[in-house]
DNA sequence: CTTGACAACTGGACTAGGCCACTTTACCGT
DNA sequence: ACGGTAAAGTGGCCTAGTCCAGTTGTCAAG
């Protein structure tokens, strides 16, 4: 058992399988284990050596190992072997959400809620919201922290009439959507969004405590409904330094 | 043989299997079209009844419903059944194209293709594209124009085992997705982006016509096929004076 | 009429093999 | 020193089962 062109190759491989739970499960977790202590490109064992040193069947290895490879925690390559992936970007979700995005990343989000209230709606944002100008829109800005690092700062718009109570809801450490659903039965379903580059207002800079005048990241995104209904305008302003802002994109049917 | 509760028993399953093909695969398109004629909510035949029908052990069958399951397209519920889901995602145009987006504002889409060559992959391509080190690519470098003033700056790989003579066609004013399609029958299905915020290059400034130093968008894109192998990686330049960049998103399962 | 037990059926998880296509490496002949 | 080739190793795909856990319709007892 020599270790084969690049990579690091796994000695020693660790504990054993527990009864009653899923074998194929704990095994992924094993290797999520494994892979975090490696680098990048490394070689994972075999999945005939896998099944061997953990007494299960190879198929069970191979379903283990797919798990990891849908998640994007290693790729496989025919013929070869089976590697860690680049780290940065594991649990792809598919509508981007702060709080899901940096959960991902192992970081552990936060919002500091700088204000919460409703206000009649401006013209631009009732365009967005298909609302009459002045209909009562709920305003919430954020500013969002990764392990208590401002990161982005947020604009969010919602109607009123078909949220209401939500000017007074915890957001500090909740996800948006996440309560949407679970208080309101408000599910979000698709969205539009704009992404471009802007430079900071002091304001804006103080906020995210960093140098006035950086570039950044505007994204404006149009969120809504499973019927098509405009629920959330939103602008997010992400520091350009320091994040990136990761989507998972879907092209369905033919 | 009788219809159990709600939904819709399927009479007859559609043809034979052939040689071949991976059986899964063949299987899967059968009861896509399957589902694409029933109601959502519709029972499917249990896995055993299909393995039977089709010839095939029940390990494939529930290999080819995990991928319509992880598709969106039907739902297991355990002891129960297999149904067919609800059709979440009317316009199924997700994946932003330069071509169709542009097209989509009322000007000329363009491209002046820099350079279109097989090359090996570099570390960072292969481990996107989920190679070796070293195996052929077709890079693409494309300056991206709207009614003739360039707009981004394109660099794509692609895997140029799967797609042979893809280096020698023509880009000019083609769609890379649509071409994909129509020559080689690779579908795009989904995508993970990033996107950020660079300082360009003097080389890059140059071939955009725009100040040196600028700050622009970055976005990176891994495009995958429907069995999710990986097809394209891109990297765009986006001139962060000029241009906004739209995308649509749609959220799936929940 | 209601209830509870149960049989029949579903997907979930797993085993112990098999063959194939592909990649890498080591060796052998030039 | 080089090039070709064969062997070994890898993931891809498949078979023919087994046992388990959850769901539901049936049917008999209360």
């Amino acid at each position: 058992m020599t270790a084969r062109r690049r990579g690091t190759q796994v000695e020693a491989l660790p504990r054993r399988l527990s009864y009653r739970r899923p074998k194929g499960e704990q095994l992924q977790e094993i290797l999520e284990g494994v892979i975090a202590a490696l680098q990048p490109g490394a070689l994972l064992p075999s999945e005939r050596l896998l099944a061997e040193r953990y007494g299960v069947a190879r198929a069970t290895v191979t379903q283990a190992v797919e798990g990891l490879a849908s998640r994007g925690l290693v790729y496989r390559v025919h013929g070869s072997g089976t590697f860690v992936a680049e780290p940065k970007f594991r649990q792809p979700l598919t509508l981007t959400s702060f709080t899901e995005d940096m959960r991902a990343r192992g970081m552990t989000p936060g919002s500091v809620v700088r204000s919460q209230a409703v206000l009649p709606a401006s013209e631009v944002v009732a365009r967005h919201l298909a609302l009459v100008p002045g209909s009562p829109v709920v305003h919430l800005e954020r500013v969002r922290t990764a392990d208590g690092e401002p990161m982005a700062l947020e604009r969010t718009h919602l109607p009123a009439q078909r949220l209401p109570g939500l000017e007074t809801a915890d957001l500090s450490d909740a996800s948006l959507y996440e309560l949407l659903e679970r208080d309101w039965g408000v599910r979000v379903a698709e969205a539009d969004q704009w992404a471009s580059v802007v430079r900071l207002t002091a304001d804006e800079a103080a906020l995210l405590q960093v140098d006035p005048d950086q570039p950044a990241l505007l994204f404006q995104r149009l969120t809504r409904d499973p019927g098509g209904a405009p629920i959330e305008y939103v602008r997010s302003l992400y520091r350009g330094d320091r994040y990136e802002v990761h989507t998972r994109l879907e092209r369905l049917g033919g």
